[in-house]
DNA sequence: TCCTTTTTAATACAAATGTATTGTAAAAAG
DNA sequence: CTTTTTACAATACATTTGTATTAAAAAGGA
């Protein structure tokens, strides 16, 4: 957050700071919204996989890996979630960041893979649905912190092999 | 890290702020100085489990559950290292924070397991380490974001059932 | 005891930064 | 056309913050 001030803002987007001002009175109000805009984008992308007509199983796979950051425009909002989270989790104003609604949608998607014939009778859904948030958050930090190890086609192979044993667990 | 002031710092240690940077010249280096006091810590806690007389299958999962914050000094450590990872991940000095050491343990670690006979002979090592150090910092992740949803006996349910099912992989 | 080194304290300084104030131009409304 | 609202800009202000300077006190060794 160390750039993220007011001036810098302004200045990138051709502004002056009262002309900044004028639509957001205070920093935090801007960096909120900012992250709020990022969220909808992902949001948008996601809503838009869950609207095509796939296979259930293609749909189900192709919703997690859009979860994870394989390309640069995932990689520029995961950064931001990563230090917008951090900056706003001590701050007495209540915004709660950590709450990207991800967890929620995984528990939908999971109820819709079930229903989809796809997953075993026996498992243990909200054990796995936690697992495979799990899973996916830390595919994601890893492949954020250290790109030059976990690049996206090693991210997206993990997050397959995992899918697949899930839908094929036996015990 | 709004409140990590020189000048709160040396207050909380009851120092003057001279005083203070006799042993610290700079910010940077007091940060990165307490970012190693909380790895230190960390890395003696499991070493000290490694060096127990336990049951390979036993010590092998003890380890692993020491890695994830499920009590209070293991909740300020991921504090720190959340909070500081985002810190020094823009700054040009090339402070690799993010390089914790934790994927190197853990690839030894599935050696030992393996050589243990806990694994079994087909699995593809590399990804299950890369699944299990992901699952393990996503879970981390989440109690330290979300504590109330996921506490630490969840978390410790989730990481043996995962661990069961490494070490009972049939396909 | 004297001298050197270490430690601590007080104060100063410059820069950055969030926010407030005031004024002006443009646009919309009547 | 007038007036009112909206949009933008320039400047100011108060605070915080990291770092520097200078000097005094404490500690340790000869």
């Amino acid at each position: 957050m160390e750039g993220a001030t007011v001036r810098n803002i302004a200045a990138e987007a051709g502004l002056s700071l009262g002309a900044l001002r004028h639509y957001f009175s205070t920093q935090d109000e801007l960096l909120a919204y900012s992250l709020k805009l990022v969220k909808e984008r992902a949001t948008a992308r996601i809503r838009e996989i869950i609207s095509l007509d796939l296979p259930p199983r293609e749909k189900f796979i192709k919703t997690i890996l859009e979860l994870v950051p394989t390309n640069q425009e995932k990689m520029a909002e995961m950064e931001v979630w990563f230090a917008f989270t951090a900056y706003f989790r001590h701050k007495p104003g209540g915004l709660d960041a950590q709450y990207d609604g991800i967890y929620p949608g995984l528990q939908k998607l999971m109820d819709y893979a079930e229903q989809s014939g796809l997953l075993p009778a026996n498992i243990d859904k909200e054990m796995e649905t936690e697992r495979l948030y799990a899973l996916v958050d830390g595919l994601a930090l890893h492949a954020y912190l250290e790109p030059q190890r976990l690049d996206g086609p090693k991210v997206e192979r993990v997050l397959i092999h995992h899918l697949s044993a899930l839908m094929a667990t036996e015990d």
